[in-house]
DNA sequence: CATGAATGAGATTTCATTCAT
DNA sequence: AATGAATGAAATCTCATTCAT
């Protein structure tokens, strides 16, 4: 048992300090891009944080690119899923639309740098549509995904462009909301002003949603 | 018939040429800023397409905070000029935010560039509130105005608290749901996709304000 | 006698005119430099002091290098003009030394813009002796004409050698004890403190001339 | 025997290979200003001369400034260091004095490119004296080492001034002198030259101390 | 796997010089 | 003669990436 010393480090072992060495890159830079947005931060700054060498990061991410790629994706991931979860089971459009305005507020307050990220990070939106801009896809994904939670309780047939746009509602919406509020209110404040927001924007989206 | 000839340059027409060409660099700038954001542009592709000498650049704006810096507070003076102008002489609460909505996103619709370099630009929120985000000045001036639109029509005693929730929700909803809507859609489906979502947004709002 | 207006400026009147822009920008420039020494010195800043257009300096210097060798050689005249008067008609070496050594510490404590650049200018000394060091010159005439103030007082046949060195021994000493107390002490001591420093050098100077 | 090789680089190792870098740039640069003085001294002819890449230079130093300073006060050391070690443990002022201007030339005779940074670096004196001149600082160190190896010889109780226009003198002196020899006569000369001066200018000096 | 010194391409910035008025 | 806006060559500086250990 002693002789692992010598020996070469089992693969488990090295793959699990190569997976958390990985972690710490991904946390460090989540926390870094949500303070200095990602085209203002150096690989270096993100090696500090996560207090490895500057060579370990190209171990694990070929450049910025990638790690940004691999942290927008999970963070979507995170935020579907917290957005399911919040739903539950719900047995009409009221409560299906209500569960996912309260769970991406909840989201979007309880994980402030994951919500900085994807929603401030200039990665959005360019003029120029040509260019192939594959950081749109994951955010594509999420508005299918927020689609889906409605569909069940939406009339047939379904109008699918109407079902998009109350995805982009919600979405816009309630990230919109934030990013005004967040430069104005106090942290208390804007969870407080959310609630009867979140009232008034859901009784005009179900409006919206049962109009022919 | 003076001394003319000895004069140097009347300081009006230097003055003109200078001014002339401060706003080929501004415009230059927004829109390549709208093209690849305000961090990956460089003072290079400015210059070049305003088509003046790199050393230009300098003469005119410090760095290149300065020249984002100004052509906010541009933008922003001309979204709010937009959305006064389109209000026009609101006589009840439902008019004002009619215009104000209706404002906005005939502003947004027709004004990409400023659109983007104001509400993609990763200029509006830093996780760390604490750094003096001098950026943000013109945005809370811009929500401030907006909030006089609405004050006459509100009921008294004034609710300041509401009136800067309603603005966050007017100014948030439509760039968020823009946001959204351009990524997913063909241009023309945006501006259409607008109208109905206007209606749906507008009556939830009303009805916020209205309850007491 | 009033159709002088419509006329261009008699000779006279321009020469004077660009004469004192000159004198102006000599003036300006000597100041700058002091301060912040030739090579940071850059031609903004003398046009800005001197109050006048930058294009102006190109039409009275062909560049920064041809204003500071006039303005040192202008120094250097002077200085050898202060010495002269300082020495007056001495009758011996004594007296010529005496007079050398007064004049120069006269110079220097009473034009502290001049003797900077002259002596602190980075202007002196190179280790590659071998590049055109044209600025050399006017210190070269300088020293010659220290040795012509002394010349007559030296026992025949002169020894040429030795009243270089005398040359240099005096614009040395007193250029270099006032570097070195112009940073550790207040400028009323300087003034202070040279008085001994002169006899004690003075005494040393006659031993080494008339010794053998 | 143990997992050595899976350790980074031994601190040690690491750290001498930048120290050697850090020394070949110092080298480099101390010849380049030497040649062309500080500031018309490029980062990149430093780096040539020192063959490494421009970037490297960055990591060892913030800028030029840094450079220079470092460089000075490695000078200044040296130049005490040598002081000392040629004035020896002298048994009167007379001796101390000796050595003193001995160690001095021998210094600047021999190190010359450490001698025109020092002295001709318009490093010493700017006209503004408000400005926080930490550049001083090394030089003000020197001259009270310089009082320290003549302290002990001057008569109780010690006369600080008298003290301090001593270094100043003999620093100014041998400094001042051999600028202006080294203009005007061949190397050898000057080593030559050197001698009967140094008689004279310690008698001078020697006087000055014992005079009540 | 991990490291961080070294690198150089490319960005920013300065400033001497020109030139139309 | 005087002006100062415009210019671009050359300097400073940053940082993603490589590589020897």
């Amino acid at each position: 048992m002693n002789d692992m010393v010598t020996q070469p480090d089992s693969p488990n072992r090295t793959q699990r300090r190569a997976s958390k060495t990985r972690n710490r890159l991904l946390k460090a830079a989540l926390s870094v891009f949500a303070e200095n947005g990602t085209d203002a931060t150096t690989i270096e700054e993100i090696t500090q944080r996560a207090d490895v060498g500057k060579g370990t990061f190209y171990r694990h991410f070929a450049d910025k690119n990638e790690i940004i790629s691999v942290l927008i994706e999970q963070c979507v991931d995170d935020l579907v899923e917290a957005i399911a979860r919040t739903a539950g089971q719900p047995r009409s459009l009221q409560e299906a639309l209500d569960g996912l305005v309260n769970g991406h507020v909840e989201f979007f307050l309880s994980r402030q740098e994951e919500y900085i990220l994807l929603f401030q990070g200039r990665v959005l939106l360019r003029l120029d549509r040509q260019v192939a801009n594959d950081i749109e896809q994951p955010y594509i994904a999420y508005l299918q995904r927020v689609e889906e939670l409605v569909r069940p309780f939406v009339p047939q047939p379904v109008d699918s462009l109407k079902v998009r746009r109350l995805a982009c509602a919600v979405a816009g919406f309630v990230s919109g909301y934030l990013s005004f509020a967040m430069i104005t209110m106090e942290p208390q404040a804007v969870r407080e002003s959310m609630e009867p927001m979140r009232g008034a924007f859901l009784s005009g989206m179900v409006g919206f949603m049962e109009r022919p």
